[in-house]
DNA sequence: CTGTTAGCGCTTTCAT
DNA sequence: ATGAAAGCGCTAACAG
């Protein structure tokens, strides 16, 4: 592999005449750049990385953390991401944690040893402490959809209040009244913003929020299976006539389960996903769904990495909410 | 950040001490050890990895390439990376390439230069002239999922012939005669091999391959779809008694495209899938599909690399293929 | 505009 | 067993 010696010895210059004529940062005659430029072709030359993040504390280097790659929300964020990153000729390092937090922490203090110049986290939760110490430290970080709304911390999301009021309230205009929420895990800012927003639309209706047809701390398709199963336990008067998951796996187990109960699904009981994740509109009705948009997320985002990177820190936090929309399939009818 | 000078100013000794003392590489007196130790733990003391790489030519980094992170099989194997690499005090990058071969050449140009000690590839096919280069020029390589049969790489791939074999075999024990196979692109040795299992196993029961039974290049739910459909519009003594998808979501397409045909599931039409993805099983009927050791090929492959990097090259490439099962759920019956 | 020098933080001879 | 010195490959003063 060849160095920048070899290249100097070979232009017929000294090394950082090399290092100047390939930064041009700095004016070089026009002559030896040219010189320069044909040793470099000649001898195949790349920079080392490791010596230049060295010097320079710095490496053109991004890190994605997400909590694990089987949501693919986080596969198409990453695309966005990706994208942008590339553009700017930064590299990506990926670290997925399995949601687990200590990991995490070694983690990033690792990348920070290997002089990563930006952060982009998925995983942020109020007990993310390790990411505002990293945001104090001076180090460029941006949060995406998951946010910590109270902290100086950049932020792209998309408005999970404003998908929940858009959801319910499309559910209100159909015609339905008893409208059931089973939603995610409590301690995730995510979860209870989409709460709002259903109790918001359903406010605007003058319908009550029935803490009965409300369930928390589902997670994936097997508990929505079983969550919506014990709902059909109860009597027939105190059923909903929709159901709203807060994620579309969820919505998977609630139709099966409708179903199993010998229920039409949107005759006798709608049902309203959120996610739009693809195999949606291969059940059975098509399923209706609150569609994020991930991939715009990412490059948004990682726009905003790269504004702060070159700031030196000094930009205000912004925290940027992105708008969901309804997808209207089969699932929801009409009353 | 503290430096080594720093460690060996406060300790007493020679910054190239405290190297050794933290190496364990060469001896150093019990006493000085235990100071250096001590001035590590005040000051935190944490290597530099870039002036270590700089220095070593190797950075305790492997990589991993994947062609994109929609397939669930890419998590559960990198899950079973990450086990392995972490125990052995490795990092991992990861790079997802979006099935574009001239980034995935230059993403891998690029961790070459930043001194990535090993690879572990996803990606392979008769076009990945750059992973032979890689092999030949000493780097430490070993091949996932996809393997390159004729080459001399080290790979850890599932059984595909034995996989194809069992599923076809299982339906053919069940009394299904006329067997459609679904199967992916022809240009991945993944899917020939899934064919040449089929192929064995109805050959042996003294079945034809019919090849108005069979279809190649279909790709996704859609097109999975879109080819039952088609196979629908045959005369219907034409059609199959059972279909075998070579994934998961094509299996899902096909049984979307029987329901619609108004056939029942396995009454009528029997589907068997391959992969095992989560959503398999929440179906209506249950998908009976191929299940895969991904998780296990992670392990395994990872464990293999490990060896290889210690080795500095010298082992046989190896071949390992690892055993797939059928997972018996509903969507196959009894003829 | 360009060469010389020093140094980023670490490991590794070579002495002692 | 330990220290001094050199060097991994690069960039950034500092001279000229």
């Amino acid at each position: 592999m060849a160095t920048i010696h070899d290249v100097a010895a070979l232009a017929g210059v000294s090394a950082s005449t090399v290092s100047r004529a390939l930064s041009g940062k700095v004016i070089v005659s026009a002559n030896t750049k040219a010189k320069v430029l044909e040793a470099v072709k000649a001898l195949n030359y790349q920079p080392n990385p490791l010596a230049k993040g060295l010097k320079e504390g710095s490496t053109r280097t991004i890190a994605v953390i997400v909590p694990n790659l089987k949501n693919l929300l986080f596969p198409a964020a990453i695309s966005g991401i990706t994208e942008v990153a590339s553009a700017h000729g930064y590299t990506i390092v990926l670290c997925s944690t399995d949601e687990d937090l200590e990991k995490e922490k070694a983690d990033v203090a690792n990348l920070v040893r290997r002089k990563i110049d930006g952060f982009v986290f998925f995983t942020a939760t109020r007990k993310s402490q390790h990411i505002l110490d990293l945001v104090a430290l001076g180090h460029p970080t941006v949060l995406l959809v998951r946010h910590l709304p109270e902290a100086p911390v950049n932020s792209v999301s998309v408005d999970n209040e404003l998908g929940a009021y858009k959801g319910t309230k499309f559910l209100v205009e159909r015609g339905y009244r008893r409208i059931a929420l089973i939603c995610g895990d409590r301690d995730l800012v995510l979860y209870r913003e989409r709460f709002r927003g259903y109790e918001k639309a359903l406010a605007e209706e003058g319908l009550p929020v029935e803490f009965a047809l409300v369930r928390w701390n589902v997670r994936g398709w097997r508990q929505g299976h079983a969550a919506m199963k014990e709902l059909l336990q109860s009597d027939r008067s105190a059923w909903p006539d929709a159901v709203f998951a807060s994620s579309d796996p969820k919505a998977l187990g609630i139709m099966k389960a409708i179903k199993e109960a010998g229920l039409r699904i949107p005759e006798d009981m709608a049902v309203m996903g959120y996610d739009n994740m693809e195999l949606g509109e291969l059940t059975e009705p098509a399923l209706t769904t609150v569609a994020q948009p991930f991939y715009k997320t990412g490059v948004v985002g990682t726009e905003r990495l790269m504004r702060l990177m070159q700031s030196k820190g000094d930009a205000e936090p912004e925290q940027v909410k992105l708008e969901p929309t309804v997808l209207i399939r089969q699932s929801v009818g009409h009353v």
